[in-house]
RNA sequence: UCCCCUGUAGCUCAGUCGGUAGAGCGGGUGGCUGUUAACCACUAGGUCGUUGGUUCGAGUCCAACCGGGGGAGCCA
């Protein structure tokens, strides 16, 4: 028996028909086995999609007795025959096998994943194993989906996709803890207790791995106009959340001759892009979370697609919670952070949709969003969604040389290290704007699996770096 | 980092008032002519997270530590 690229089908292709009548080869993972005195049945999944191709070996199969023993669940195998329609009830076509092997066997009383629920407690810890679930075959898949509903978007709109750096030697933004790169022999200084001396290190001074790459994406939508990135992003916070990674996802547009009416725009469309393309491309993977994750998650969605975007100002938005009635933990007041118990008030309650908060007040938010006239607030935008809260923060970038001197003076922040900053409003400067969209929280809200650790492949975070 | 919960069979859990451990699923064996969370019968399987303490006696009570989960803060 010969497999190869090109003869063998995939089992999402075979579902559909593909070869239908004809004898026809795939190949996979066995994910269970029923047998009775003449008839065996091997559910056989490859990965290509959720459903799982059901394989027949009857009283006619020449396949030997024991050969049918080894396809224990989680043994690969390869498998030969007649793609034909099937009389059972929960599938349209079978393959009748009339050649199969086992490639290789997986014993059943020590193989980790059994045919039945496990936790995602219990799957966290084979990581590399879970892989092979549904739930996690199925975000795998979603991830793919959205990466690249992601390009093409921005694609559509004139952007190019900028690789902005992974190590920068400087704290970008002032927010955020830093991982330190280095190959100084940390072992040794310990030991050693001396000062730590930069000019050995590998870039001669302190560096880090990024938190953003927004700094860089402005450069060069300060030339190309339209950039966006989308790569990891490092944070080295102390926070053991269902809503945190140290490594995560971003996606970060860039856009100049932008203001923030331009970038709201874009984000929407975004958004919208994003949401349509996980019910068409993926409608089998978010059928399965919204029967088995979250109940109501696609109502949810669809929702969400046909709701306008209300847009309010932050202060808005504090005399709407002021105003509601309802007992907050937090009060509203001018100057705080909206708390998720606010956000949710105004999603799920108030506008029962999507809704853009701008204009915050300047003292929580970064030095180089810029300053509206009235000199206390600046154009920043967080859209915020029910259930999830916010899933993109973004703004208009200050663009006046001397305001934005006095903001990074104003956040404690040394300018000469933002010369090169500073320099993109010395020459040419231009009204740009962008914002910023975490990948694990939008696969998470998309999905609604409750742990961000669920739906990137291997997560990193407090402790925690296996695999 | 703070608060709360939790750790018992491979997995998910029960275990009363402190008296030497139980279920379902999974595994194994046998049966079953089309099953699909297959079904039926039988069966094996335990250092109760670790260390120390209280007690005649600890899965159970106490302390510390370790692991896991949830919430808050911060954020994406």
């Amino acid at each position: 028996m010969q497999f190869s690229f090109e003869t063998t089908v995939r089992i999402v292709d075979a579902l559909a028909g593909k070869g239908l009548g004809e004898e026809i080869a795939v190949h996979g993972w066995v994910r269970t086995r029923r047998s009775s005195k003449s008839v065996t049945f091997v559910e056989l999944n490859d990965g290509s999609c959720m459903s799982s191709l059901q394989i027949i070996f009857d009283a006619d199969s020449p396949v030997a007795a024991d050969e049918l023993e080894r396809m224990q669940t989680g043994a690969s195998m390869e498998a030969r025959g007649t793609l034909s329609e099937s009389p059972g009830g929960r599938q349209s076509v079978e393959l009748r096998a009339t050649e199969a092997r086992v490639i290789g066997e997986a014993s059943a009383d020590r193989y980790p994943l059994q045919k039945k629920r496990h936790s995602f407690e219990y799957l966290r810890e084979i990581a590399h194993l879970r892989a092979r679930t549904n739930t996690f075959g199925a975000i795998a898949r979603l991830r793919n989906t959205l990466s690249m509903a992601t390009h093409r978007f921005f694609q559509d709109y004139g952007f190019y996709s900028l690789h902005s750096p992974i190590i920068t030697a400087s704290d970008a933004e002032g927010a955020g803890e830093l991982f330190q790169v280095t190959t100084l022999p940390l072992d040794e200084l310990a030991a050693a207790e001396t000062q730590l001396d930069y000019s050995r290190d590998f870039f001669a001074k302190p560096a880090y791995l990024t938190v953003s790459g927004q700094l860089n994406a402005e450069i060069y939508a300060c030339a190309l106009e339209r950039v966006y990135t989308f790569g990891p992003t490092f944070r080295a916070e102390n926070s053991n959340t269902t809503r945190h990674l140290a490594e995560f996802w971003m996606i970060e547009p860039e856009m100049a001759f932008c203001d923030l009416d331009g970038n709201i725009e874009i984000a929407e469309r975004y958004l919208r892009r994003l949401i349509e393309a996980a019910l068409r491309e993926s409608s089998e993977d978010m059928q399965f979370f919204d029967k088995r994750i979250r109940p109501g998650l696609l109502n949810e969605l669809e929702h969400l697609l046909a709701s306008d975007f209300t847009r309010i100002t932050y202060r808005e938005a504090i005399e709407a919670l002021q105003r509601s009635g309802k007992e907050f933990e937090f009060t509203p007041s001018w100057g705080a952070d909206l708390q998720s118990e606010h956000e949710r008030y105004l999603t799920e309650e108030l506008y029962n949709g999507p809704v853009i908060v701008t204009d915050y007040p300047k003292e929580i938010k970064a030095f180089y969003m810029k300053l509206n006239p009235d000199g206390e607030t600046v154009r920043a935008m967080d859209v915020l969604v029910p259930y999830l809260g916010e899933i993109i923060g973004g703004s208009q970038r200050e663009d006046d040389l001397e305001l934005l001197k006095r903001r990074i003076d104003e956040a404690g922040l040394d300018r000469e290290a933002y010369w090169w900053y500073l320099d993109l409003r010395r020459f040419g400067t231009v009204p740009h704007s962008g914002f910023g969209l975490g990948f694990e929280r939008l696969v998470r809200y998309l999905s609604g699996m409750q742990n961000i650790r669920d739906v990137i492949p291997f997560p990193r975070t407090v402790r925690s770096a296996e695999f």
